[in-house]
DNA sequence: CTGAAAGCGCTAACAC
DNA sequence: GTGTTAGCGCTTTCAG
């Protein structure tokens, strides 16, 4: 393993000259850094994490806490996953995977063995056992999500109630008068998701508003689940001639569910989805949908934490504005 | 922060004991032990990695290098990658996720920085740009995959070779006569994919012993891909009536096009996949499939990883045997 | 069975 | 603009 001192010898200077050569933290001539940097080159080296002992900047490692909790759809969660991994790197950071169940545990592992030097937070509950300790430790974080409480916190996500609202509102233009939203399995409310929970106020203040009838199911993600769903919701009086389908391993189930049942999309029943644009893209049936972006979203709290690690001021929170784009699945209210 | 000076002072003993009774690297006496124990849960403390200058036990993180390739499914790749991150927590270990085009940079910069000490390494190519570094690299890994060359390596593996016999097989004993193997999309075959190509030689070398007439067709995974093909195949003299399906994203698109096309499955045509259990059993048209078991070889890996750093010894190469499971999609060949 | 002390590789005061 | 030196928090000799 080739060391500091290693360069330091080969290029004809002191320890403190290669690490200041490298850091940039002081003045140091053309000539030296030249040579430093050649025999970096030359040997190959590279700084020991694990040697920067107390003083000094971090790992640049930045942990991920995703709890995999049930009802969570693990494509999505990748999406953002792999676009925070993307961006650290572009900001010359590796990203430490924390999934277990219950976040709280992880967050104070890293946190005390100074494992990470920042911390990216996704599926935030509206009450998260993992606020206290993100409020009381030294380590700087960024939610994907908003918690009830923000106070003190940093967070980012798709304004949600603004995209329950806006499905509301496209259906509302297409003359829709009877409209549902098909949710998260209950356990995502119970466990009081905030951006469930938030579609769900956007989605019923703008039906009333519009004076649509409307109703809320939460729905399981199986085959079965979503054909007895689509049965349940035709047999309503009035039944539903609008459907927001929030959940995403829903959607081919229930789009196949309601064909089934001789439902033509969009002439009989309009589908809008809210998920991400490649998912709704490549439904079998085009799908209507608000977007939840997710590679932006994790591009966005990276680019946040990258901000604080540098001392700079962050928002306390930043919504991004819904965007609907339509496709196959929404059309005119059948006469 | 609490330090293990702290730890020390409040349980009377001195720093260097503390550190023993917590690694147990040699006999402290039950009262002395008990003593620390309470200290160390009173403070909460916890050893901080970055502190383990050089000598000493590692920061138990083991990397997980993912390249994520065009062409590699994404879902596919997330199941093996939740199963190390569980199997590796279970051992006590987090996980660094590096997902770069080319892992060589990555896997580079992990062993010289020393911010793993220990490797998982997916999506192997037969020649593939990591294993120089592995083979010379202290640090220990593992193989999810299997290259052209695996001496000096660990690996463990679906047996794809089998694996492709095995579909074949199936389809033989049904009565078929014809058979295809839909792959990956060309560039993965040009990377020279270790596992796709196994699979191609065992579906092609059991489809000649048992004198069938069969043929290979990469393709990519969108439905204008899938409608093509399936048209294609059925152009040909004779058409196949069994097809091995070897890429998830297309399963979905592919059952599609055929029933588009007119033909009922099984009646009129046999579908065998090779991918997940899950996937497989959650398709539209349930699929007879030979099973990749993306969490036991995640599960697997970690576990040869975690004998490799205790310096047991590990085979070099571990091949699961394939097993085949029967569900809608596959039946006798049609009159 | 336990303590004192050296040293891990690196950074940052403190010198010049 | 550069070198010397004192740590960082921990582990592990070396001594009792």
């Amino acid at each position: 393993m080739v060391k500091i001192t290693d360069v330091a010898r080969r290029a004809g200077v002191s320890p403190s000259t290669v690490s200041y050569a490298l850091s940039g933290k002081r003045p140091i001539s053309d000539e030296t850094r030249r040579r430093v940097q050649a025999a970096v080159r030359e040997l190959g080296y590279r700084a020991h994490v694990r040697a920067r002992g107390g003083t000094g900047a971090g790992a640049r490692v930045l942990a991920l806490s995703v709890p995999l909790r049930s009802g969570v759809h693990v494509p999505v969660v990748t999406q953002f996953a792999v676009s925070v991994v993307t961006a650290a790197r572009a900001h010359g950071h590796d990203v430490l995977l924390l999934t277990r169940d219950e976040g709280e545990e992880d967050v104070g592992r890293v946190a005390e063995a100074g494992l990470a030097d920042a911390l990216v937070v996704m599926d935030v509950q509206l009450q998260d056992p993992r606020l206290p300790l993100l409020r009381s430790s030294p380590l700087p974080s960024v939610l994907i999500g908003v918690p009830a409480e923000p106070d003190g916190l940093t967070c980012v996500d798709l304004d949600f109630g603004a995209a329950g609202e806006l499905c509301v509102e496209h259906l509302a233009r297409l003359g829709h008068r009877t409209v549902a939203l098909v949710g998260s399995p209950p356990e995502v409310y119970v466990r009081r998701t905030a951006f469930a929970r938030r579609l769900v106020r956007g989605f019923t203040a703008a039906a009333d508003r519009h004076r649509l009838s409307s109703a809320v199911h939460p729905c399981g993600a199986d085959r079965g689940a979503a054909r007895a769903l689509a049965e349940r919701l035709l047999r309503e009086q009035p039944a539903p001639t609008g459907v927001v389908v929030h959940n995403e391993p829903l959607l081919d189930p229930l789009t196949d569910a309601f064909e089934q049942l001789g439902l033509r999309i969009p002439a009989d029943l309009s589908l809008v989805a809210v998920c991400p644009a490649p998912v709704a893209a490549s439904a079998r049936v085009p799908l209507t949908s608000v977007t939840v972006p997710a590679a932006e979203l994790g591009t966005r709290a990276v680019h946040l934490l990258v901000q604080k690690l540098s001392g700079a001021p962050v928002p306390q929170v930043t919504l991004l504005p819904p965007r609907l784009t339509e496709r196959a699945s929404t059309g005119p209210r059948p006469v």
